[in-house]
DNA sequence: AAAGGATACAACCGCGGATCG
DNA sequence: GCGATCCGCGGTTGTATCCTT
């Protein structure tokens, strides 16, 4: 069964926005807020259909976009965060203020890939082009991150989800690029109870209740762990949750300053 | 200076998931 | 439980601008 178009497409407008269609669309969300983008268009008075008046407002029009070059901090964060998550546009954005998805995607298309390819990376799987690609794996690369602390983070991740081999540990060559095969699977139950109390004694990350899938953004999944957390709420309220301080190690985020806990994703 | 190609980016399209009745 | 609807995402396209010849 098709889909209903999502506007009469005989009584809109397309292509490139006017000024005038811009600010009515401003002032609309100024005066009633986002939201509603099927109605919008009929009572903001512009012919468009909401999808394009959604898209205009996130992508051009919203406020606290930062507009201008990326800089060489953000390239290298979008590249990690592409290494560790994939196409999830939607996701990278959110760890990088004032950027939108679109505008990362087409970054990425018309920059970063050529940067990558340059270096001779493959842009896809994030590996030197003329490595055999046996398997596709996460790369994540820990520039200026403390060699000790990535040992002992490669530590906590094991002891949290109990699913990376010892040997994928111990037996790799040590060198400050790590190269984690990621295997998402539930988490950790059983020292759930173990942990609160760590928590309750030293407020340590590793007893947040918060899943790892949460700290990557990927709220209301279905493999979401944390809806059981203590205070009720789990992920499902976790929109202003701040990333805990473990997973912004791990992704090796803590950088220049930039603090990404204080991120929203969308 | 003009033509053609390359690049950048705004905008569109279709799909899937979430939500609602 | 199911269909209808809405929203958001990722891929793709269209077009303006820049660059090269």
């Amino acid at each position: 069964m098709g889909r209903l178009p999502c506007c009469e497409k005989s009584h809109t407008n397309k292509g490139a926005w006017t000024k005038e269609e811009d600010e009515s669309l401003i002032a609309y969300i100024k005066a009633h807020g986002e939201g509603c983008w099927r109605s919008l268009p009929k009572a903001a008075g512009l012919l468009r259909c909401g999808k394009s008046c959604r898209l205009r407002w996130i992508n051009y029009l919203r406020p606290d976009l930062k507009r201008g070059n990326f800089t060489d901090e953000e390239d290298e964060l979008i590249i990690k965060l592409h290494s560790l998550l994939g196409n999830k546009w939607s996701l990278i954005a959110g760890r990088l203020p004032g950027r939108t998805d679109n505008e990362i995607k087409n970054y990425w298309n018309t920059h970063i890939r050529r940067k990558l390819l340059s270096r001779g990376i493959d842009p896809t799987i994030h590996r030197a082009i003329n490595e055999p690609n046996t398997q596709k794996v996460t790369s994540i690369t820990f520039a200026s991150g403390n060699y000790k602390d990535i040992e002992d983070e490669k530590m906590n991740i094991k002891a949290e989800f109990g699913t990376i081999k010892e040997d994928d540990i111990s037996s790799r060559p040590q060198c400050p690029d790590l190269n984690l095969e990621l295997r998402i699977s539930p988490p950790y139950q059983q020292n759930q109870q173990k942990r609160a109390l760590e928590q309750s004694n030293t407020g340590s990350w590793r007893t947040s209740p918060i899943c790892f899938k949460c700290n990557l953004g990927l709220k209301k999944s279905k493999d979401c762990s944390c809806s059981d957390s203590s205070n009720g709420n789990g992920c499902s309220s976790s929109r202003n949750i701040s990333m805990n301080i473990a997973a912004y190690d791990f992704l090796g985020l803590k950088t220049n300053g930039l603090d990404y806990r204080t991120l929203e994703t969308k």
